[in-house]
DNA sequence: ATTTATACTGTATATATATTCAGTAAAATT
DNA sequence: AATTTTACTGAATATATATACAGTATAAAT
């Protein structure tokens, strides 16, 4: 595939990123918008060259008409490793990651925000074993049942949650772990 | 959330195939011309519907501007699971269906066509064990390092595929097993 | 019994949008 | 040295598209 210009590739981003925002490609004049440009033109002609490079097909006449190719739309990203370290919660800080594993955005299109690196076997019925990559997204809303990433002072497991009135119950996949319990007021108390 | 009325459903099927063929969302003509509405106003309506029922937003104004929700984009849909039968090719024929199992399309966005259990150990060391599930695409082009399922007379099993000149070698990810060596032009033998 | 939702046809229209044309200028290719 | 590609501004326009309005009819909810 031909190699394409540092505006060419901020247009693709551009249009990637829009879609991933909206759901549904950008007109011209949003391309304009987001890049700064003045005339329409501009985004057309870029577009045409990405097309012409085979980054993108346009539907001509059609309104939004725009399709990331094959290659383009599965084009492999990076997402960082965390190891999961016993003290404090994940950070993204530069100090924390492993390293960055390109992935297939086609294979686990979610929008997740880095994976973990599992320590530990408390999970094992699950599925989840030792060194195993677990995909984290990050997420204000919990339910019971979901598995969690929970922090409680220094120490950071992996657990399903269950919450019923002000306690919540961390659950291991494992029988020989235990469950722990937790009240909601407790400090140093993190999800 | 709230029940689809099978119009409803049908319009929102329309939506996601249309996605799903084109990489935009359809306009109210285009859903019209799908499935058979001689108004703008009917797919408009519908279109209302859903978007009062939580299924999708519309940005107003924006042509195109559909977008499916979150719950709406990851509904679980269910994949056919196939035993990996000793004879003959798999097929999606309902007597070689194990069951259906449901899936979040977001851990997997990537159109393949079924599952596969895997028999055996060949592929040990590519990470694939007895009892594990393949994902399977149907695909016509087949790349060299490709693991392939592959059929010879009555017998189906995962491989890496190289092909050099007319041959093609087949190798097991497991040192206890043999590579196998094909002539392309050898009857009985299907990718 | 009345209102609201469903499920459309048919017409009309403001505007959102793609796309063409006319330029300018610098960089890269041939 | 001449041509093509890149990278835009600016203006104009045909048409693609959302959307409102006027109906008709049936089913469901209140």
């Amino acid at each position: 595939m031909k190699e394409l210009t540092i505006q060419q590739k901020k247009v693709l981003q551009c249009i990637k990123f829009y879609i991933k925002k909206t759901g549904f490609p950008p007109t011209r004049a949003d391309i304009c918008r987001e890049l700064g440009f003045k005339s329409p033109n501009a985004a057309e002609s870029h577009l045409r060259a990405l097309e012409k490079k085979g980054y993108i097909t346009i539907e001509n006449g059609a309104s939004r008409g725009i399709n990331l190719t094959e290659n383009t739309a599965e084009k492999s990203q990076t997402i960082p490793v965390i190891g999961l370290v016993a003290a404090g919660s994940p950070t993204l800080a530069d100090e924390n990651i492993e390293k960055h594993i390109p992935y297939q955005e086609s294979l686990f299109l979610s929008d997740f925000d880095y994976f973990l690196r599992v320590k530990g076997l408390s999970m094992k019925d699950a599925g989840i074993m030792e060194d195993d990559l677990v995909a984290i997204k990050k997420t204000s809303e919990v339910r019971n049942g979901d598995i969690v990433v929970a922090r409680i002072d220094d120490e950071v497991t992996l657990k399903y949650f269950q919450s019923s009135g002000n306690q919540i119950k961390l659950i291991p996949a494992n029988d020989d772990f235990d469950e722990i319990y937790i009240n909601k007021e407790t400090e140093g108390f993190f999800i």
